[in-house]
DNA sequence: AAGAGGAGCAACCGCCCCTCT
DNA sequence: CAGAGGGGCGGTTGCTCCTCT
């Protein structure tokens, strides 16, 4: 128990991440997949522990985040979720394409917390703050959060405790969740959303039924009326969801940059074609920067830029982004080879539309297999 | 213009769980 | 079965930028 041993070899770098790092480890992910991930620095060339690498590539580098400002629809969503999940923020991550446990947590405790505090519901229980004053008293027998509220008061949510682990989505034929809440099994909870088929009609019935107070603040925003139009399917049912974030326009003088050389074009090319087209500004940590083309139009990051790239291309391949690296890519990466289920793409669809749009209309070319 | 304070974000830390030997 | 190692997660920290005074 403690710190894993990597965490013990000296010299290894910390703080935040210079492009050339950052560069080693996308191609090498890119390349050979990250594998073990303790043996990622080595490979790669990087002075970091491989948590340390995990963590970048999660957060940062994985072409299917989707870097921006938080939907309001996005916000009601972790809301709800939190409601009924509390701070698993994996989970609830799980639930957001594109959005990583970091990135929600963050907004959570930046953004979220307070709002709540200010339409007078308090951020841990969900409930009218009025009342979780009053009932402070009582707070040693009140449950925590909806779902354990909904435990106790023998809620029949019907939940699937049987399939703890994540598996391949499969909710034609009717919801695969049959099962209740077990208040005594932590598991059942725990795995509650992992098994990504809960369904969030019930979901939001749950919380339009244990927190009316919540439904005042958001009456319009209703998952199964707003944000889920009536799916057979769950939306949930994608683990991580695969959202292209077409964050630099298509007519950018930079993308068009990044077509492939059509000699050898090898993934290094690309990604290097890329790092030296990118805009990305990097000003503190890069003593010798990649070159960066003048920014033309608004500076954009250099991670958007990839995820476009990245998508655009998986998009021209027949939205078929496991395809994108001609790689294997596994764990949490799984977006790449979890992706079959389509529920994901409805989410966004009309964006992706115009994103598709927009890639037919751009003379970009598909770098096929980087 | 400069400093203080807050917000947002990236990254680290410590712990837990799972798998392998 | 127990211990070691790796992956994953939630909490926390620290830095940067922005706004206000």
């Amino acid at each position: 128990m403690g710190k894993h041993s990597c965490c013990y070899k000296q010299k290894l770098r910390k703080g935040l991440w210079s492009p050339e790092e950052d560069e080693k480890l996308l191609r090498h992910i890119t390349k050979y997949g990250h594998g073990c991930w303790s043996s990622v620095p080595k490979q790669a060339g990087l002075q970091r522990c491989g948590k340390s690498c995990r963590l970048r590539w999660i957060n940062y580098l994985r072409p299917d985040l989707k870097r921006g400002t938080f939907s309001q629809e996005e916000e009601n969503l972790i809301i709800e979720l939190h409601a009924v999940l509390g701070n698993r923020w994996s989970q609830i991550a799980a639930q957001l394409p594109g959005r990583t446990d970091n990135e929600i947590k963050n907004l959570w405790n930046s953004s979220l917390k307070k709002k709540l505090k200010q339409r007078g519901i308090d951020p841990v229980t969900h409930k009218p703050l009025s009342e979780v004053e009053n009932g402070e008293d009582n707070k040693s027998q009140q449950p925590t959060n909806s779902l354990d509220m909904a435990s106790g008061a023998s809620t029949e949510l019907n939940l699937n405790t049987d399939n703890p682990k994540p598996g391949p989505v499969s909710m034609e034929g009717g919801s695969p969740c049959s099962n209740t809440i077990n208040s005594t099994n932590n598991n059942s909870r725990k795995d509650l959303f992992m098994d990504s088929q809960f369904p969030i009609q019930q979901l939001n019935w749950f919380t339009q039924t244990s927190n009316k107070a919540f439904d005042s603040e958001f009456p319009s925003t209703s998952m199964s009326t707003t944000l889920f139009p009536p799916f057979t399917t769950s939306f949930l049912s994608s683990h991580i969801g695969f959202k292209p974030s077409l964050t630099v326009s298509s007519d950018s003088p930079s993308m068009a940059s990044f077509t492939p050389h059509s000699s050898s074009s090898t993934e290094l090319q690309c990604i290097g074609s890329f790092f030296e087209s990118s805009s990305y500004s990097w000003e503190k940590e890069a003593p010798n920067p990649i070159h960066l083309m003048e920014t033309q139009g608004d500076e954009t990051k250099w991670p958007e830029y990839l995820n476009s790239q990245l998508l655009m291309a998986a998009a021209l391949q027949n939205q078929a982004p496991q395809t994108l690296c001609n790689i294997e890519i596994k764990s949490e990466t799984d977006f790449f080879t979890n992706s079959s289920s389509n529920s994901m793409w409805s989410f966004n669809q009309h964006q992706q539309q115009q994103q598709q749009e927009a890639l037919q209309n751009s003379d970009l070319c598909a770098y096929g297999h980087i």
